[in-house]
DNA sequence: ATCCAGGACT
DNA sequence: AGTCCAGGAT
């Protein structure tokens, strides 16, 4: 790595690093933007395994619809998402998200795609339930608009490569990317889906396999930053 | 049988 | 700071 280079050029290296070494993720694939909302909600401090379970449900219950959703009772839809944990609040907040839908988008998330990202962004912010990740996360893996999605995954890794300090807060983590990134919704999906294999795989909680782990070139800058 | 990871709201 | 939760790991 030369010495001296500019955040953007780090972070498009590392990005290349993880792309060359893991291959694209295919990230949301055969889903429609409405499955991709709810996964979104689902996915709330639990991982994708118990969220498959939760839309499993759905699906084989006919209800991964907006209106099938919106007509069950609240115990009902708890009950069929129950795998994903936090299951009641869930349930509230996914009826939170169909009702906004409902009269902002027309009930189409797609419509999303063609608002101003930060007017989409806003919009999504003012549903209750739905936090900053989950904004991004609908924006971006929905709605095909340009913005970068942090979370816990992206604070470790960047963090113990000692870029950024343990306590960031999310959109100044988000900052961190989107200032010097060029906002490329395909670059920004990739990104962050590549972050989360790594993390998972690799930069864990606990003990980070930092050997042979797809960034390991990148510790070699920041000497202490990395450790664990 | 306990522990742990993981967003958003009150 | 406390609450909400299941499923996998230990």
């Amino acid at each position: 790595m030369p010495p001296h280079m500019s955040r953007a050029d780090l972070l498009l290296n590392m990005y290349q690093s993880m792309l060359d070494r893991l291959g694209p993720s295919h990230w949301w694939p055969g889903e429609t933007p409405f499955e991709v909302a709810v996964g979104a909600i689902l996915t709330q401090n639990t991982n994708w395994g118990n969220v498959e379970r939760a839309i499993a449900n759905l699906k084989a219950t006919g209800n991964l619809a907006p209106d099938a959703m919106l007509a069950l009772p609240d115990a009902e839809l708890a009950e069929l998402i129950r795998p994903s944990g936090y299951y009641n609040m869930k349930a509230k907040r996914l009826k939170q998200l169909l009702l906004w839908l409902q009269d902002t988008c027309d009930g189409d998330i797609a419509n999303l795609g063609s608002m101003e990202v930060n007017a989409a962004r806003t919009a999504l912010l003012s549903v209750k339930g739905v936090g900053p990740e989950t904004a991004d996360s609908i924006a971006l893996y929905a709605a095909g608009l340009p913005t970068f999605v942090v979370d816990a995954y992206t604070l470790r890794i960047y963090s113990r490569h000692g870029l950024i300090p343990e306590d960031t807060d999310y959109h100044t983590l988000r900052d961190y990317f989107m200032d010097v990134l060029p906002h490329d919704p395909h670059l920004f999906n990739e990104y962050h889906a590549l972050i989360v294999r790594v993390a998972k795989d690799w930069c864990k909680k606990g003990t980070p396999r930092c050997e042979d782990c797809p960034l390991a070139e990148f510790l070699d800058t920041h000497p202490n930053g990395g450790r664990a």
